[in-house]
DNA sequence: CGCAATATTGACCACTCTCAATGAGGGTGG
DNA sequence: CCACCCTCATTGAGAGTGGTCAATATTGCG
């Protein structure tokens, strides 16, 4: 691999303008040409609302998505009008890779709150990937990570119980918040408890008595969407011996 | 993107000497040099047995191993002695993608009957990569397609009775041995009913109960390991509404 | 202000887990 | 070759977690 003048890592978040371009750089070394070609094809998108969507079932990809403010859920709509939650999508992160398969989405996405969210054109991505292999290989690393976050989910879902489950989620939003610096204990849920408990595996009843049993024994404090945790070591130890592998999965890491 | 000169598709089987390099080439169209050069970087592997471990959690990835013959289980084992399956890998099937995230292996993988595996150098693919924009573009493709089939799992696990989840596991093998010119409805078990069940997130005596049950209803008959799917509309039939969505993530594909 | 959607709480019940005992194979060594 | 053991599978009985159904707040929104 020839060697190329990179931009430390400390000043890619300066040189990248946005968080779609965090999310891509970050981990790599790109130099200034790249960084900025690879800011010419992202999209900013305009503001969108609660309920717009990004995707649907059986679109074709023109698009990966990156969430720069707000939030996103992904879900598989069934035709019963139900539909399975897939996940929960915070600023930063990336949406659409389960469609690079054959290029078709096989899931959909909407949003959750007022959000900002990017567009990166994957064929155009795919494309300038091909000139920069660092970007490539971060490129497999985030479907790679993707896949390593499923597995837990997958532990999460066939081992843990209710109370371990919604312990893993509540960690998991507090580390990725605390991940974009904001509060890691201190906010607000943009997904209904239905969505919760669809996502968990849960019936909306079941996360609605968790809360208030997780409030009664101190570890929160809950009113509507606003949580506050107060014990997030009291959390972690719901996990059990699990706990390791949810860590590494970015499921509930530790401060 | 360059013109080059591509082998057919039909031919391809024929210009790949194992099953490793269908694997990655299948879908795609690569000049003769290309397979060749792809040929020389796959290690055929020796015959292992049931028990050898390919990798273990923690492990620096340095294969990608595919599943020639026999199959594999892969597992995140916790402390106390128990784990959770995360998936079970028969021929034809790529094992390892979980580590490209940050190189380390993040489950652990054993050879569940006598198998033979091949292994691939992860950094000489991804270099070959870089120099055949089709093989990166397959490369993701694959992972892509791992994480599809993750959701269906997800889903599987979220929301589907034991029942539904059987029947779904059972039609995945169907599938997955048609794929591969075996019996849809006649096969082994490699796996035990244990680890049918942890794969699942059932009791092992779930999984039992449930063969039994299905037998008796004549949707297929079972004897220790041997299976013979008798009825695999009736299987489809329990899947319910999802069925359409598990069917696209390669977790029960109708014939 | 009032309707609709969301959340909470309670009572009941069912699916599946756990515990326990029995049975069936498969391997090893006498 | 058989006896033994150990693992795996099956089957039964009881218990518990979490789902379902239903009623009652609470909130948000038109």
């Amino acid at each position: 691999m020839p060697e190329r003048k990179v931009i430390p890592l400390d000043q890619i978040k300066v040189a990248c303008k946005n968080c779609s371009l965090a999310t891509l750089c970050l981990p790599i070394g790109l130099t200034p040409e790249d960084v900025d070609r690879l800011d010419q094809i992202v999209k900013r998108g305009r503001p969108m609302h609660r309920g717009d969507q990004l995707f649907a079932t059986g679109d074709p990809l023109h698009n990966l998505f990156v969430v720069k403010t707000g939030s996103v859920k992904t879900y598989c709509p069934s035709t019963d009008g139900g539909e399975q939650v897939l996940g929960f999508h915070l600023p930063g992160e990336l949406i659409g890779l389960e469609a690079i398969q054959d290029g078709f989405h096989h899931c959909a996405a909407k949003v959750l709150e007022t959000s900002a969210i990017c567009e990166i054109p994957f064929d155009r991505l795919e494309e300038l990937g091909t000139r920069i292999p660092s970007l490539q290989h971060q490129l497999l690393r985030l479907l790679s990570k993707e896949i390593g976050h499923d597995s837990g989910m997958l532990l999460l879902l066939g081992k843990k119980s209710a109370e371990e489950r919604l312990a893993a989620f509540l960690l998991s939003l507090s580390t990725r918040y605390r991940q974009r610096g904001l509060s890691p204990t201190d906010f607000f849920l943009s997904m209904s408890r239905h969505e919760i408990g669809n996502y968990l595996g849960l019936a909306v009843e079941t996360v609605s008595r968790l809360f208030t049993r997780f409030q009664e024994e101190g570890l929160l404090e809950v009113s509507r969407k606003h949580v506050q945790l107060r014990d997030l070591d009291g959390l972690h130890e719901l996990l059990g011996e699990h706990e390791p592998y949810l860590r590494q999965a970015g499921i509930a890491m530790r401060s």
